[in-house]
RNA sequence: CGGGGCGUGGCUCAGCCUGGUAGAGCGCCUGGUUCGGGACCAGGAGGCCGGAGGUUCGAAUCCUCUCGCCCCGACCA
């Protein structure tokens, strides 16, 4: 394509919204504009880089026997109702009714729909298995859309739902999607982390996300560079950093006087101790109104998600300082668990084996010095901390990474919980009926677009992936006025045509500083300079992301670049 | 939903405090000179200052309400 010809609106300077780099990139490139919060319009470059990343998705996707639909995004509730998500879903799902007062929805994700279809259809064991996915428009109305396109209101994904009849059989379809993602996220040219992703509150079921690491990231993984270890940082566990002090001698509790000292911090400070050697008293109630003493080292945070799961509660709450009071007798910053009565009490694993620890004393301006898990108190231990940088490999003891990511890709056994709910089931070889196990499986396409503006840009600009760049090549023709330049531009063009590269020929009448800028902005990988040395028969070839140039002669620089797209 | 910030030509911003009838740079159009990392000269187009109401002789500027966008938090199947 003739860029003259383009419609590639890139900005000289930054747009002042755009914080993240894919947020600014995106904009300043071209590739997007705004059309609300959380809603963008795709432009031309987008739009082919998009195509660029669905072809791959769906080559991989077919290859492991998936079967591409599409599905509606306008949903009846009727269905949604059945499988108890039309309340579930909250506001985070857009409602509309139609002139006859009946409730729709747009569709967040599919579960429903594809369910709907199998048990219209699907009747027996011979059927199965089915892998059925779509690539198609998904809404959400999020609290708080951000980040340009890594969290908005109208996005696309590649959403996969697998039918088994056996939980072996779903096995096998959920680990035929992990190789798939991977070749899919490889074929990206993405640097991408998988992790053991929390399962939730809804059973036991496997899930792992693929995550690619990013400043402008929300999700928090813990990874070990030396073994491969990779971990939600919810779900992660490791060994602590040991203890900055050995545990002093002492044989029963004893109260230290510790007027107005609150915080961990405050009391380690006037104790002249490490956090390590103090004992952090957490109180938390759960959602069905449990009260819990959660005791952790001074300088460990408490993991949500792991003690909802010791507790198997689906959520909790920070107890209220009344409510302290009158099971403590004392105020949040002199808590401790010796002497504690009316509530539960669990004991973080990194307090086993320690002993003459500081606590509260449950009196106001008192601590407790000699506090000993087991002794002074009963201890039943779980493993309820948060990791954090600094902490190492349960196993090997290497060092562990929390790096902040952006999560790409979900894979999930659902189980039964739509096939059940909404009445999936197929005969067996014996002739009896039995619920179909399902599982579900998500790309987000868009975030792998941002993912490589996170992963690959400078001060110039973003370097994409050949295989998802909108463009592989781009010739620069430095001046138009030249019509030997032009001239060789085109034989450039046709030979790129004809090797089947993605070429875009810049033919725009503008000073070459301008096109190089432009170039290096909209992040094609390879850029042939066709200038002054024409005369000499030679033209330069340039890698967007290392600017390492190469002299090639005219006849040589088309297969140079198509040699080094393929390999 | 709580907290903070911002709405002025296409873009980035100044002007607002201390009211007097709108500016700069870039971009765009025309002509000319240029042509290897966002050229230069000359001329030109383009904004009822997010919206509504109020105060005032007079409002981009002060007051009230409202809408939108961004950021932090809460939330995130």
């Amino acid at each position: 394509m003739y860029w003259s010809k383009l419609f590639i609106p890139t900005l000289r300077e930054d747009p002042a919204d755009a914080e993240v780099a894919s947020h600014r990139l995106l904009l300043r490139a071209g590739y997007i504009r705004q059309l609300s919060a959380g809603i963008y319009n795709y432009l031309f470059l987008a739009q082919r880089s998009i195509l660029k990343i669905t072809q791959i998705v769906r080559e991989e996707m077919d290859a492991i026997g998936g079967q591409e639909m599409l599905l509606p995004a306008l949903n009846p509730a009727e269905v949604w109702k059945e499988s108890g998500r039309w309340e579930g879903m909250g506001q985070n799902m857009f409602r509309l009714k139609d002139r006859w007062g009946h409730d729709l929805c747009l569709g967040m994700t599919h579960e429903e729909i594809m369910t709907y279809i199998a048990r219209g259809e699907l009747r027996s064991y011979k059927q199965l298995p089915q892998i059925w996915y779509q690539i198609q428009t998904k809404f959400r109305d999020e609290p708080r859309p951000k980040s340009g396109l890594l969290r908005v209101r109208q996005f696309i994904m590649k959403d996969a739902y697998s039918f088994d009849l056996a939980p072996e059989g779903l096995d096998k379809s959920y680990d035929a999607h992990a190789v798939a993602y991977r070749k899919i996220f490889t074929r990206c040219g993405l640097d991408f982390i998988e992790v053991e992703a929390d399962s939730g509150a809804m059973g036991g079921s496997q899930s792992q996300e693929f995550m690619v690491a990013s400043a402008a990231g929300e999700d928090f993984v813990v990874r070990c560079r030396a073994t491969g270890y990779a971990a939600n940082l919810e779900k992660a566990v490791s060994r602590p950093v040991p203890p900055a002090q050995p545990d002093p001698e002492g044989d029963a509790p004893e109260e230290i006087h510790t007027p107005g000292q609150k915080t961990i911090a405050e009391v380690a400070a006037f104790l002249s101790l490490p956090e390590t050697s103090l004992i952090k008293s957490v109180v938390v109630v759960t959602d069905d109104n449990r009260p819990f003493l959660v005791l952790l080292r001074g300088d460990h945070q408490l993991s949500e998600t792991k003690f909802n799961s010791a507790v198997g509660a689906k959520e909790h709450r920070a107890a209220h300082p009344d409510e302290i009071r009158e099971w403590f007798q004392a105020d949040p910053g002199s808590l401790g668990p010796v002497g504690v009565t009316k509530l539960k009490v669990l004991t973080d694993k990194a307090l086993e084996g320690r002993q003459n620890m500081v606590s509260g004393a449950n009196r106001n301006d008192y601590h407790l010095k000699n506090v000993t898990p087991g002794r002074d108190f009963m201890a039943e231990y779980h493993d309820l901390r948060q990791v954090v940088s600094g902490d190492t490999e349960l196993e090997t003891g290497a060092a562990l990474d929390v790096v902040k990511t952006v999560e790409i890709g979900h894979i999930f056994k659902l189980g039964y919980r739509y096939s059940k709910s909404m009445g999936l089931n197929v005969l067996t070889e014996s002739g009896e009926e039995k619920a179909v196990i399902m599982g579900s499986y998500g790309i987000g396409i868009e975030r792998i677009l941002c993912a490589a503006f996170e992963l690959y840009n400078d001060k110039d600009g973003v370097s994409l992936p050949a295989s998802i760049a909108p463009f592989a090549l781009v010739l620069t023709v430095t001046n138009l006025k030249d019509e030997a330049l032009l001239a060789a531009g085109n034989d450039l063009y046709a030979q790129a045509k004809a090797a089947g590269i993605d070429v875009l020929m810049d033919d725009r009448d503008e000073r070459p500083g301008v096109k190089f800028k432009d170039a290096d902005l909209i992040g094609i990988p390879w850029r042939i300079n066709i200038g002054k040395k024409v005369a000499q028969g030679l033209v330069e070839v340039v890698e967007r992301r290392t600017k390492e140039m190469v002299e090639k002669p005219l006849a040589e620089a088309i297969a140079y670049v198509a040699d080094r797209l393929r390999g």
